[in-house]
DNA sequence: AAATTGCATATTGCATTCAATTTTTTCGGT
DNA sequence: ACCGAAAAAATTGAATGCAATATGCAATTT
């Protein structure tokens, strides 16, 4: 007995299912609207029907896509206020994470922030855009962790995925780009200064400009009866 | 063309099986731990066993079972910190929602809000607690509805089912009882006042104050192997 | 006597099959 | 040629069957 038992993961088939196909339509692979043919599918996947529908069912119920009886599933749609109501409820969820880290967070882990920070600062010196959504994405994530709440965890990532969404194209403007890095300055100087409702604040607003800039570039989703 | 196409309820199978287990589940008849046979719900509810499977496939999605590779699924298990867990985030959106409500109600609802305030303390007079907790749930309800946010009500509902099971048994003390009675004043005086900050402030404390009773009430769910 | 291994049983995961509903196609009438 | 009805085809919903995995029991070994 040196060490853990042993991690063995074992991948049910329609665990991967739900995984490959979120992917797809978080990415937009699957465009919103879009019809998803069982057979199609199940051809794609090489795998059962039965899989497949377990799937499905799940998706539907984390709101990716719309199961209509008998016939079939569709991309879910989005639109403004769809965007608009995610933003609400998403910049409540990260200003409680914020407050929750504020009291739980350990100096590692703001350490670990401030790294980032420089990280994040750094590829917009460069205007890499990639990387810097993924710095910004990795700061979101180490305050959520430092919230220590898994139920929050659980559904600001379920939301966050439904968000990705609507906002994967999302190119910033210079000024737009420049505004978000003072906001996160604020957003690391509230942190330091241990300063809760301020904090709380920030993120808010933060997130209300990124769901302004998100529905400044969102073209409504044509409604054709069948997009694909 | 008189009326609206014709409401025709087309109940599939697994969508009723998914609301009779979770009901099930909230109202405490499959107790936490317990496991769950295939076998035998399939004979209970006279199906076989896909459309079983698929209905755990969504309630392991919506946390309320877990899901054990060629194990079987269990009734998720309740702890302390899930429940504060909970309850945390539910008082995030409750404020939420009373900010919301604040800027989008009609005065029918707010009149609306008034009138059961008024069936609620009469159920409290009485001490009729039944009533009081529907009165209760029917007033969050519509605040919720109020928010006019598609997402946050199903969010809310969401979390708000795996509460329920945990605070099911929740009796309150009297004092604790003519509290809440003073914090519902204080809600409703709130939401007349247009008191956007009081409002939300108001909301998360109450949840608080719930968190507390039920805390309070909690008793642990013993670890057995295989309880039931 | 306790522990471990091997076998039998039961249960789960997935594929296939059957039934029900919708959509498409075709045919007849105007 | 166009519209509508009816049949055919396709697709989804549910049930059953088969293979893989886990659980329980007994026999053997130490």
């Amino acid at each position: 007995m040196i060490d853990v038992p042993a991690p063995i993961v074992r991948l049910s088939l329609h665990d991967e299912v739900v995984a490959r196909l979120r992917d797809l339509i978080v990415h937009g692979s699957l465009r919103p609207g879009a019809r998803i043919g069982e057979r199609e599918l199940c051809e794609r996947f090489k795998i059962s029907r039965t899989p497949l529908r377990e799937a499905l069912k799940v998706l539907a119920a984390e709101g990716l896509i719309d199961l209509l009886p008998h016939r079939g599933a569709r991309v879910a749609r989005l639109d403004r206020a769809d965007v608009q109501h995610m933003f609400e409820v998403m910049a409540s969820l990260e200003a409680l994470a914020g407050t929750l880290a504020l009291e739980r967070i350990t100096p590692a882990e703001l350490a670990m922030l401030d790294e980032l920070h420089v990280q994040m600062a750094d590829a917009y010196a460069r205007r890499a855009l990639r990387p810097y959504f993924e710095f910004n994405q990795a700061i979101h994530e180490t305050i959520l962790a430092a919230a220590r709440n898994p139920v929050l965890r659980e559904i600001y990532n379920g939301l966050s995925g439904r968000i990705r969404r609507a906002r994967y194209a999302a190119n910033m403007s210079e000024e737009r780009w420049a505004a978000a890095m003072r906001e996160h300055d604020a957003i690391r100087a509230a942190l330091h200064a241990h300063d809760a409702l301020g904090l709380a604040t920030l993120l808010r607003e933060h997130l209300e400009h990124k769901c302004a800039v998100v529905l400044d570039q969102f073209t409504e989703t044509p409604v054709r009866r069948d997009a694909e």
